[in-house]
DNA sequence: GTCTATATCCGGATAGAC
DNA sequence: GTCTATCCGGATATAGAC
């Protein structure tokens, strides 16, 4: 006997966030609609409406979904030595690229940030802030255990570790994947980690 | 006795390319309209049309405007000494944050690569990988005459100072100007050229 | 070169039935 | 939760008068 699955509950909800986010790094934030969701999905706009009733709570969601897995790989990686810590948060860009037209997600919304919420704008804020608050400290640790070596201050290689990354994405989708790998070595090189 | 002076020849057309220009960069390409364009110049939207008949013109006409403006800027600086020419590079990065709100052309047109046509993705490739070019090359120069210090591939250079100015742009208008100074202290550090 | 007027399409959003 | 149907506004674009 054969009993009809219920679809799991928020079920049709996460799978909205994940075409969703998709979609954000692929085609920006003014770039996607409901209609490509609904097509992607098979569901009407209308149902789509139902789970998130406007763009902008679809896009605070998709916010909260990155700040929080931001979080726990915080929280997974913060057991590892510093520069095991650093190693995980350059893949975490690579990964990116593996997914084809992807680039990552803070970067494309400060590209469009004048187009955005100001909600959307804070909560961009609040989660780039927090990803800056953790390099800084990172480095700031494995300069402090021997594991890599620069002079001046975390804070700036912090900034331009994390805008040449995000550049770096935006450089490898118009161009190629190569261009990307470059520009990690030369990041890595520049505070003597091997690579 | 009063004569009605003409506006000159290619005015208008002049006057939307700095407004669209504008606007470009700091709403993104899929974030302008005609109608702000008509607003801004005071002028209808279906006279803007006359000059560019399609926003895929205007696009490429804007890409042919700061590639025109890219070359001259390398001709200027093609008599200096290959320290100066990066000095005046970063400048020319410096001064798109004087205008308030923009960020660089290219970094924006690369966030929103996948919703441009294929006409202006590939103007947009041309452009930068002149830049990128020319960069290297200066490294390269800079490098040889013994005013500026550092290890490995000018390629990888290039690439990464690329990235990390167009991220940059992007970070200081998120959150504050400094961010930027900080990036632009720190590549310059990195190879071993004085502030 | 600029205008008015209009066509067409698309995006976000809502009402109400099932 | 999903559907059909519909509204409204905005965006690109065209026709034709001045």
């Amino acid at each position: 006997m054969i009993i009809c699955m219920p679809a799991p509950i928020g079920h049709t909800r996460a799978q909205i966030l994940e075409i969703a986010r998709g979609l954000l790094q692929t085609r920006g934030y003014s770039g996607f609609s409901y209609a490509d969701i609904s097509r992607e999905l098979g569901i009407r706009k209308a149902s789509i409406h139902h789970h998130f009733p406007t763009k902008e709570n679809l896009g605070l969601a998709l916010l909260d979904l990155y700040h929080g897995e931001s979080l726990e790989a915080f929280r997974l990686a913060s057991a590892l030595p510093a520069e095991q810590k650093l190693t995980a948060y350059f893949q975490s860009y690579e990964q990116i690229l593996d997914f084809g037209d992807r680039i990552c997600p803070g970067g494309i919304l400060e590209a469009e940030l004048n187009v955005l919420s100001a909600g959307i704008q804070q909560k961009l804020r609040d989660m780039v802030g927090e990803i800056l608050v953790w390099l800084e400290q990172t480095l700031s640790e494995a300069r402090d255990s021997g594991a890599i070596h620069f002079n001046g201050d975390p804070n700036d290689q912090a900034l331009t570790i994390l805008a040449a990354l995000q550049g770096g994405l935006q450089l490898a989708r118009t161009f190629d994947r190569e261009r990307f790998d470059s520009i990690v070595r030369q990041l890595k090189q520049s505070i003597g980690m091997q690579t």
